[in-house]
DNA sequence: GGTGGGATTAGCT
DNA sequence: GCTAATCCCACCA
């Protein structure tokens, strides 16, 4: 499979994150490759979405958020835990995608270890768990993710899994909004689809 | 099965 | 000071 090409990252928040889904994240860790298939995604939109992180404008944290599409923003949360995303959209825009959850692919024992964790469906199944998981640290911010150690594989062309969406987690501002994609009925997600 | 609260810290007001 | 794009465990049913 093919590595997802750096213009597949101008594209706006709302249209790259259902595009996402299917699509293999993977780490080649320094001890092997670590990946697994993304199945949730949630959309922000930059400037006018009061959930971004880039709502007001340009700071030493969300910067990445800025870039032209194609780096990862990865950023601490809960004094416990990161969350990794896409950005995408032109450089200035201040979208990204959230990369909620995402099924185990490779490096499976790898990741139940730094998980402490046996149960598959324990493994990803939120943004918090899929940093440890995966072992994306601050270290991958900024990386540019059409190249190793950190990319995104595309999905294949016999993808047609059913997508639905539903409001946003976790968040206040702008909750009514319908930006997070899953693939239906998966066991895998961070919630009930 | 479901829910309520604690952990733990950077960044912003 | 307060909050946050979270997770896990104890406890109850």
């Amino acid at each position: 499979m093919k590595i997802l090409k750096r213009s597949f990252f101008s594209l706006p928040a709302d249209e790259a994150a259902p595009q996402l889904l299917g699509c293999e994240l993977v780490h080649e860790t320094p001890n092997g490759p670590v990946s697994g298939r993304i199945i949730e995604t949630e959309a922000y939109l930059g400037r006018d979405d009061p959930a971004c992180h880039a709502a007001r404008g340009k700071t030493p944290r969300n910067a990445p958020m800025f870039e032209r599409g194609g780096v990862s923003y990865v950023y601490f949360i809960y004094g416990m835990y990161h969350c990794f995303n896409v950005v995408t959209g032109p450089e200035g825009s201040g979208e990204a995608v959230l990369i909620r959850a995402v099924e185990p692919v490779q490096g499976i024992d790898r990741m139940s270890r730094n998980r402490g964790r046996s149960r598959l469906k324990d493994l990803c199944s939120g943004p918090g768990k899929l940093c440890i998981a995966l072992e994306i640290t601050p270290d991958h911010n900024l990386h540019p993710l059409n190249r190793r150690p950190l990319y995104i594989r595309e999905r294949p062309e016999s993808f047609n899994s059913p997508i639905a969406r539903s409001g946003r987690i976790g968040i206040n501002a702008g909750a009514e909004l319908q930006l997070r994609f899953y693939l239906s009925g998966h066991s895998g997600l961070s919630r009930p689809g």
